[in-house]
DNA sequence: TTATTTTTCCCCAGATTTGACGGAAAAGGG
DNA sequence: CCCTTTTCCGTCAAATCTGGGGAAAAATAA
């Protein structure tokens, strides 16, 4: 198996190539350092080149204690752990890392480890997943923590900075993301979780087409896709719930051949 | 393409269907292409023909380097590998590939095989499926992946940046991309997804001559033709729409024996 | 487990859109 | 001015899309 330029020993931070694979906006991109410790080299060297190609540096480690040591010395942004590994396993490096780190990590586990899951997120994982898995789903999962941990860090700046608006107000729909509550009119209308997503996409964005596609993403993870009719249906049963509530609704527009949209105010 | 087609079995593009079973939003039918790499020809046969019923476009090779050649010459919308392979496995045809290039892959993955070392090293791929498998659930992850490079390749919309240049205006009309939404001095005018895509091309180079041939291609992806009579007609109906509307409107000009331009303001 | 929701899929009838045809009209060339 | 080429326009049948009604399948709750 074809190694990375350097034999993975401990240590070396792989920077990230220039033109990140992924396109991700967001802020002014500061490149984020992961950390895997792992025995097995061939998985280091494939998560490695994966992790870069979507604009992460890297920084591999084979043993659990050198790990250690440099992830309280000089603590990458996330850290992803093979739960299995000899000298000292996932856990064991876990539970020493926590006595002085928040540090995010990441678990990996073999399929046939259930309990392990609990146990390690019991013990201050941030999450953890089961091999064998795809890119897309790791990628998303570090992504996911990334984010939640830069919200952290980064707490509500100023005192005026907690604005989160409660309540988006549409018109006369008003829509409760927080709470996942929907009122037409002041009168509740309830809805489940993939009408609500999918009601959100569009009523974040008045009078803007939404393709089935783009709503798909909205409601549903990226690895899931469904009939595109089935978008029909949950635009059928919205509707329907909204009509319950108001006969002359009509604020969900279709646009024949492109998709819906939130009628504009 | 430099068509390595002497190999048997390698790299016939067999066109799918001419209804294709899927329906398109944004754009007209584009029919995807699949590239299929597995060493057993029953598995590719039966592969291939079940994609083809569900309207994507197959390539098929049974040898890995070939492979590899044509996917970075004539890169097609997806791959999907099988990881046990002679000369060439799976694994170090992804290594090879993702060196220069970030096609989205599926991996082919046989139940009994080293959990760990093999599927551990699956990692890279886009997504990975264990045989044997559904046609369903194999679909179902194509789909997910190709609505998703879409989706990255589309839009600049993303939840927070507000800085979209709405409407394009040239002269008297006003024209709204991602509302699917023109108006002519204000008063909106009702388009059909074709007639918008057409009137687009026109609008955002006013005074440029169009050819027919330039027209299809930005109103049908590029895959498909149809007669040039067939855009003298979507233009008659831009045409009849915009005068029911403004009697003198004449912003549609055609160029005898060359094609047709949008006045300049 | 069984009972309820929720979600997905399928199918059809009715609308809408589309590509193509044919003849009339207009433009260009000599 | 005549003839040829190209475009325009009305029309129509075919293709495509949408709105629902359900039924089957999955997910949740009890």
């Amino acid at each position: 198996m074809a190694e990375p330029s350097t034999a993975p020993g401990n240590g070396e931070t792989i920077p990230a190539p220039a033109h990140a694979g992924e396109v991700r906006a967001e802020a002014p991109a500061r490149i984020q350092t992961i950390a895997l410790v792992d025995d097995d080299r061939n998985i280091l060297a494939t998560l490695s080149i994966s992790l870069q190609a979507e604009g992460f540096a890297t920084r591999v480690y084979t043993d659990g204690e050198a790990a250690l040591k440099a992830l309280l010395d000089n603590p990458p942004d996330l850290a992803i752990f093979d739960i299995k590994m000899p000298r000292m396993d996932g856990l064991s490096l876990l539970q020493a890392l926590r006595a002085q780190s928040s540090l995010p990590v990441i678990f990996l586990t073999s399929k046939d480890e259930e309990p392990d899951e609990a146990l390690g997120l019991a013990m201050g994982a941030d999450d953890y997943i089961a091999k064998p898995f795809s890119q897309r789903l790791l990628v998303a999962r570090i992504r996911a923590i990334l984010r939640r941990s830069e919200l952290v860090r980064a707490p509500i700046d100023a005192d005026s900075g907690e604005s989160l608006p409660d309540t988006v107000v549409r018109g006369r729909l008003q829509l409760d993301p927080a709470r996942h509550q929907v009122a037409w009119d002041g009168t509740p209308v309830s809805l489940t979780v993939t009408e609500f997503l999918i009601l959100e996409a569009l009523a974040m964005r008045p009078g803007v087409v939404k393709s089935r596609n783009q709503l798909m993403d909205a409601a549903y993870s990226e690895d899931v896709y469904v009939d595109d009719r089935t978008i029909d249906s949950h635009i059928k049963r919205l509707r329907r719930k909204f009509r319950a509530v108001d006969p002359e609704f009509a604020a969900i527009d279709t646009l024949y051949g492109a998709g819906y949209s939130f009628a504009d105010g």
